[in-house]
RNA sequence: GCGGGUGUAGCUCAGUGGUAGAGCGUCACGUUGCCAACGUGAAUGUCGAGGGUUCGAGCCCCUUCACCCGCUCCA
């Protein structure tokens, strides 16, 4: 199966350059990683993609729950902006993936910090209780840490493992703390008591006594809970281990940040420092009081955006799903917290729901089939601290036994304008709006729909590709027609006998109001086969009997069916198939 | 980033140190007249790049770049 999944996408990738879709970035170059090219097809069937979302999201979107009217209005917004944006939205600070790798020869696994879990054990006394208890609060594992003299040593580091999430992480500490104990001095705890949990960062804190009455009291933290500020001249800075496979030595937690940055102006110093947008949504943000102050809209609404965004992506892979330059279709729904909802009035969850299953059907009308689909609600533990909720829209695409992910809906609260009204205002409540009814002031909460442009595109491209070995063009696209790059070729049968001369007016009608292609060479099979990679719905093809009564052949993409219509009618025909 | 693999025509690939090849596709002409038809002909290569060994390198050595697979990640 895994071949066979292989070979496919390879004959996608292949399509796609033979054709013109995609092409390889700089390829005279020798390339580029991670970034691509669209080519003539490609760009038709994107600019499709996105025209179809802008209509059926900004122009024309569906009722809301209850049957509630809303507004959606857009937003361009620039690709650079002031710095201090990425430091309120957090990508300053926490947008980078630190990782660490094994030393052990034969080994060499990596992991991402956050997600090895690892048993700190030290003597008793080292941290009183208290100081244990208040590093649950926001600063999570500080306080366990001041003392550095102690945290140098790396042996204190004694057991790790890696889950895949902070729920089996839970179901997993008893045993690591086991664990921990019997590797600590080769001596076996007699007991443990597990004195506290916490979410994040910091698992749990918890005491021992070993065979000769000895006391410790130990952490389980997440790698990547230790603040690097607490080590900072710390000649030896590898403050990692041991491995949870091997139990070898660890790197330095590496910290990549996947943010692009330049500079504006002349002088290339830090002060100037900007960076390419690693999301669209902020530029929504940013905007809220100016859309609200200059557009008439009211709660609930929706700030719409399409542009392309930049990630320093540590790997890309899997042809363009993971690029380094990508596009996205975001929306920023607007809407009341759920206590401030009169009766009757959809609560902000009400909203995340409908935008969800929006997103869902939106897929599914475009042709995607529905199995292919999977829609994925995240778990409490793997959402955001901010977050109350968040669906990963997946796809099954032939790269990967594992569903990718298409889009994400999130409900995030007030969480973004606050942090705005913060960092801009000095005031979490500063873009709060008033009620109408109960005139008291809120900070809108949001719904975020947030959706890949490229990645829905090479899902498209690869639901689309159909092999029917019985036909004799094997390989097309059965794209839907409303995305369809070209939607009708005008062929002359021959080109002569005065077949071109009925068919080029027939081809300068229809594209005047549809993308077409006019080809009069080679053999009839060979330019349907054509067309039936560019996933074109429709030809015409003008034969001896349309001279004689005027009709011509319509033939179809999908089951290379044919039927005769009269040659004025070419248009109609268009408008009434292709017209949703 | 680490490990493994692959780079020769638009595509698929052959070419084990001695003149750069095939099939398909593309283009032209002819023929045919509704499904990659047939005939004839043509164009297309920094052999991924740079360096080295050699009388001579697509082939051997070094470096580098890109892509693929795995670890990992995600809109």
């Amino acid at each position: 199966m895994a071949e066979q999944t292989g070979t496919t996408m390879e004959k996608i990738v292949a399509l796609c350059k033979r054709r013109g879709f995609i092409f390889q970035s700089s390829e005279i170059y020798g390339g580029i990683g991670g970034f691509w090219d669209y080519g003539p097809l490609g760009c038709e069937l994107k600019r499709n993609i996105k025209e179809a979302w802008w209509q059926d999201m900004v122009r024309n979107p569906p009722l809301g729950p209850k049957g509630v009217e809303f507004q959606m209005v857009g937003v361009d917004c620039a690709i650079i902006m002031n710095s201090k944006v990425w430091v309120a939205s957090g990508h300053v600070g926490g947008f980078k993936d630190p990782m660490v790798a094994c030393k052990a020869d034969g080994c060499k696994k990596l992991f991402r910090a956050d997600q090895v879990w690892t048993v700190e054990l030290l003597p008793e006394g080292v941290y009183d209780e208290t100081g244990f208890d208040a590093s649950f609060t926001k600063e999570g594992f500080s306080l366990a840490v001041r003392d550095i003299s102690l945290m140098k040593n790396r042996r204190t580091w004694i057991a790790s493992t890696q889950v895949d999430g902070v729920a089996e992480a839970l179901n997993d500490v008893e045993s690591a703390i086991n664990r921990a104990g019997k590797q600590f001095k080769s001596a076996q705890l007699k007991s443990t008591r597990v004195v506290a949990r916490a979410q994040k960062h910091t698992l749990a804190l918890f005491k021992a006594v070993d065979d000769d009455g000895n006391r410790y009291q130990g952490v389980v933290s997440r790698l990547d809970a230790i603040p690097r500020s607490q080590f900072p001249d710390s000649p030896n800075r590898n403050i990692a281990g041991p491995c949870p496979v091997c139990g070898g030595d660890l790197t330095d937690l590496r910290e990549f940040n996947l943010m692009f940055d330049t500079h504006t102006g002349a002088l290339r110093e830090e002060a100037n420092r900007v960076y390419l947008r690693p999301e669209t949504a902020q530029g929504i943000f940013v905007n809220f009081k100016n859309v609200m102050d200059s557009s008439r809209v009211k709660i609930p609404f929706g700030i719409a955006q399409i542009g392309k965004a930049f990630r320093n992506e540590i790997n890309p892979r899997n042809y363009t799903f993971r690029s380094r330059e990508f596009e996205q279709m975001e929306i920023e729904f607007f809407c009341k917290p759920d206590e401030l909802c009169a009766d009757g009035e959809p609560t902000a969850m009400e909203w995340y729901e409908f935008w969800r299953n929006t997103r869902i059907k939106w897929y599914e009308s475009l042709g995607i089939r529905s199995d292919k689909l999977r829609p994925r609600q995240q778990g409490a533990e793997e959402l955001a601290h901010y977050s109350r909720a968040c669906t990963d829209i997946e796809y099954m695409f032939p790269f990967s036994n594992e569903p990718q992910e298409l889009e994400g809906v999130a409900h995030r609260g007030s969480f973004d304008l606050n942090q705005h009204g913060k960092f801009a205002r000095g005031d979490e409540n500063a873009f709060a709006v008033i009620d109408d009814e109960t005139k008291k002031k809120y900070v809108p909460h949001v719904i975020e729909p947030s959706a890949g442009a490229d990645r829905f595109t090479l899902a498209v491209i690869t639901e689309a590709y159909t092999v029917d070995e019985t036909r004799a063009s094997p390989e097309f696209m059965r794209f839907h027609p409303r995305l369809a790059p070209i939607k009708a070729a005008v062929f002359p049968l021959v080109a002569k006998d005065g077949l071109p001369e009925i068919a080029e007016p027939i081809y300068r009608a229809i594209k005047t109001q549809f993308p077409a292609q006019y080809d009069a060479k080679q053999s009839i099979g060979k330019r349907y086969a054509r067309m039936d990679e560019a996933g074109t719905p429709f030809c015409f093809t003008i034969d001896g009997q349309s001279k004689e009564d005027g009709t011509v052949t319509v033939r179809n993409r999908d089951d290379a069916s044919q039927s005769r219509i009269d040659r004025s009618r070419c248009l109609d025909y268009l408008r009434d198939k292709l017209t949703v």
